[in-house]
DNA sequence: CTAATGCATCCTGTCGACAGGATGCAGTCG
DNA sequence: CGACTGCATCCTGTCGACAGGATGCATTAG
């Protein structure tokens, strides 16, 4: 009998996950800072746990640890979110090509569902960024990089969006609806080069869809939008 | 006065340090178990600069740890190293790129410099992958990671390096010395795009010098060489 | 009134110790 | 003779405590 007890995961990985959930949904915001004994009194813990978290989280880049200091929630500069969004768009290309390259037969039909919801619920969401659009938008793009087959690559994008995702929460950021309505289409095209098989194409398109979706970011504190690729 | 006193540094970062340079000299080999206990009593320190170093090397990727067990210095397989070198060169494309955006008067010579010494070592070193030619290799693609302003981008890519020097040195695959000759006439092809600024020719050179480096390695363990992108 | 100095306080970095789970071996039963 | 069971051992996960550095405020000199 394949018997599965609930393994318990360690304290630390819980409580990395808590914190992740709070500063991606906006509970915790950019700039504000995490005493490890105020969060270790909060979730009933040692602060080795805490800091094994805070470690975690400064590793994907959503807190920064200063020496002798508590480590605060970060908060990236337009320039960042752009070369986040120059990086993700290269690695969301080879995992959309690694995805064409090893689709099993359920895959299209999943991602098809999931476009469509997510189109709906933008037609829904009067206009303006939805915190669940983004969510369901990130959740799309997972099951492709999960499709890649890459442990690594699946790590990478999941801190690059995680990034993305802490300046939507935070209000720093948004897209246009004019961007929400060409994305599903871009999706579809991205599911067709998948569902052909077509690794170059998959690449491509995937790459120009994060780019698209970088060039029409627009940044709420100074309303700079570089929509070329002169930042870093 | 900018006086600046030596900045002694976390004895956490300390032992990771001391422990990623044994990985990558091949002190410690891959599957060698890193006992916390152990470690302590050899750097005469507690056991939590030991964890969080080893929290840290298993970020980077060279080591794992499992649940109640000892780390050990990690063993990519064949097919994750070869995932590696695609992630790699997609990365390398964009630093290349921004390398050209914003290069500086002495980025170019220092390059050249680099590239030429790197070629005095390889005809030197009579056959096969020595020590210090991957090291030197591995510092001229630093150069220009540098070079491309994003820190971000910088973790990226050490890390991923890093992994290929582990296996390097383990001895679980090299490059053909052949290899080694055409990879300066491309280090001079890059290194000439980034001087006229070509940003878009510094990119695909880039991308396409690693792809032809993952192309031509060989895997001593079972002589596999994938030279497609049929990996994951 | 302004600016420099000393102090109290907070917070992290590091340490040693205990508890729990996993492994490997020895012993025993079939 | 082989396989299962129980035990001893090792190692990690977690905890509480102490020491050191940095910050901000109160105090005081000019």
């Amino acid at each position: 009998m394949a018997l599965q007890l609930p393994a318990r995961a360690p304290l630390g990985d819980q409580v990395s996950d808590i914190l992740r959930d709070a500063i991606l949904s906006g509970s915790l915001k950019p700039g504000e800072p995490l005493h490890e004994n105020a969060l270790a009194q909060q979730l009933s813990v040692s602060r080795s746990p805490i800091r094994e978290a805070l470690m975690l989280l400064e590793r994907e880049r959503l807190v920064v640890a200063r020496p002798n200091r508590p480590a605060v929630v970060r908060m990236p500069t337009p320039q960042e979110i752009n070369q986040v969004y120059t990086i993700r768009s290269a690695l969301e290309g080879v995992a959309a090509r690694w995805a064409a390259g090893n689709a099993t037969a359920k895959l299209v039909p999943m991602l098809k569902q999931k476009a469509e919801k997510l189109s709906a619920a933008i037609v829904s969401s009067a206009s303006g960024t939805n915190k669940s659009v983004v969510v369901m938008e990130m959740d799309f793009h997972t099951s492709i990089t999960d499709a890649s087959g890459s442990v690594e690559l699946q790590c990478l994008l999941r801190s690059l969006c995680n990034q993305i995702r802490l300046v939507m929460t935070a209000g720093l950021a948004s897209l246009t609806s004019r961007r929400a309505e060409e994305s599903h289409a871009e999706h579809l095209e991205i599911i067709a080069a998948i569902d052909e098989r077509d690794g170059d194409r998959a690449e491509h398109l995937a790459a120009a869809h994060v780019r698209g979706a970088r060039d029409r970011l627009v940044y709420k504190r100074d309303g700079t939008n570089s929509s070329n690729q002169s930042d870093s």
